[in-house]
DNA sequence: TCGAGTTATTCTCAGCATGAGATTGACTCA
DNA sequence: TGAGTCAATCTCATGCTGAGAATAACTCGA
């Protein structure tokens, strides 16, 4: 914790050290999962492509910062649907400028629009992440355990409903399981799971207007339930090759 | 990510933040799962009792600091068997002097020696986490936050063998898994179960030396198997009040 | 309008994992 | 020596799983 000697209260006889936040934000276009990352316009790296995120300001909230930080450098003003804190990143040397640690988030939205370009960035794109170029700093080390997070998450809480409308259908909902998890899922199974977990899913008595666009009866629609964990789980197929 | 425009490379420009590491320490003893803290040598909340923990240096990693922390506040020079990052906390205000960002770690160890008090402490004992005084700062949430993971990471990580020594029974790991998640477990299913997840124990053909202290015929002795992750998991018992 | 193809939803069934309880036999202590 | 303890194993009913199939509602192009 903080202090020791009298001394250290003053953080100039300290190295200086700068507090960043990173977003890693995902979304859910075209049935792949995308995150949206920012053309850097500045040293270091300017050119390079990079996950949004800037320093904190002395007021705000680590969770605050990484909003904002969304909002400026990409104009997704929308708040996202889900935002948690991912992980830190603060070893010497990560920026070349001087010691810094960022603090890196998570974030969920549905499909939004395009982002636009905004402070310090030349330019602003969602990009698949099976496909991403190499990113600044260790952004693609932060990227990858941001998906991994996701990915975890879906087996054991609602969120994948985070990535859907206000109303979907269960189809829509494994679409997103097969999207996050790159993995085509059961169809028939998959429906009798969800409608089993008490509280994730809730009907809503209404139904699709049409078909799907190739065929197919109209489906039920239903909309987020009220549990915070999904009992029992939705497992991803057995990783042999991670658990070793 | 890090700066913007030119001036902004200059920490200078920005307020003063701190960075810290903040360390929860697990153990257990006596069959109670303990938190190691130490009772504050200087301001702020001097005499009050805190998680260990202070600042990074310039030239190490966040890892390392925790470790650092830990043997020079309290004694613990043995590395811990486990050690991860938590989270960090830096919301405005949540330490008087400036502003702190703090990055929790979590460490299991075996039961260790009681430890010494060190730099900055007035003295360091483990402690039971189910009783545990109000801490300095946001301590007790930071204290929490590092509960709930290790009795979560139980469930699907080998992470129990960390708070075992070399050799151990079933039994023993079973009283590890008692102790962590407060609930007796059923000792045959237990048992079963252990057995059954590829990876998590290897056998050793030895026995204990004798029965239990009241009775009771000598265990098999294990120890830990080479998986990364347990599956089938280890699922604690249902509780119902966490999931809606 | 018709037939082929698509898809939401529901079933079936065998296999595995679970919780609860009981059994066996090795060991302790008084 | 006898009562009590405990590691290890079994039984059994129940529930969840993956795989496959059936049903019926809908699309489209011919």
């Amino acid at each position: 914790m903080p202090a020791s000697e009298p001394a250290e209260y003053n953080p100039r006889h300290y190295a200086p050290v700068a507090v960043t936040v990173d977003v890693v934000a995902l979304t859910i276009r075209d049935r792949r999962l995308h995150v949206l990352i920012v053309e850097r316009g500045v040293e270091p790296y300017a050119g390079a492509w990079a996950l949004p995120g800037g320093f904190i300001r002395p007021d705000e909230d680590l969770a605050e910062a990484a909003v904002r930080e969304l909002a400026e450098e990409t104009g997704v003003a929308t708040r996202p649907a889900h935002l948690e804190q991912l992980a830190s990143y603060g070893g010497p040397g990560r920026d070349p400028r001087m010691r810094v640690v960022s603090i890196a988030y998570l974030a969920f939205a549905p499909d939004l629009p395009d982002p636009q370009a905004g402070t310090d960035a030349a330019a602003a794109v969602w990009h698949p992440v099976d496909d991403v170029p190499p990113l600044a700093f260790d952004h693609t080390r932060i990227l990858a355990d941001g998906v991994e997070r996701a990915r975890s998450k879906l087996e054991y809480t609602p969120l994948a409903t985070a990535f859907a409308g206000e109303l979907f259908t269960i189809s829509d909902l494994r679409l997103i399981y097969e999207s996050v998890w790159g993995t085509p899922l059961h169809a028939g199974n998959f429906h009798r799971k969800v409608l089993s977990v008490p509280g994730f899913v809730e009907g809503t008595g209404q139904t699709t207007e049409t078909g799907g666009p190739k065929g197919g009866p109209r489906a039920k629609l239903y909309r987020a339930g009220d549990a915070r964990l999904l009992h029992p789980a939705l497992l991803r197929p057995a990783r042999e090759e991670e658990i070793r």
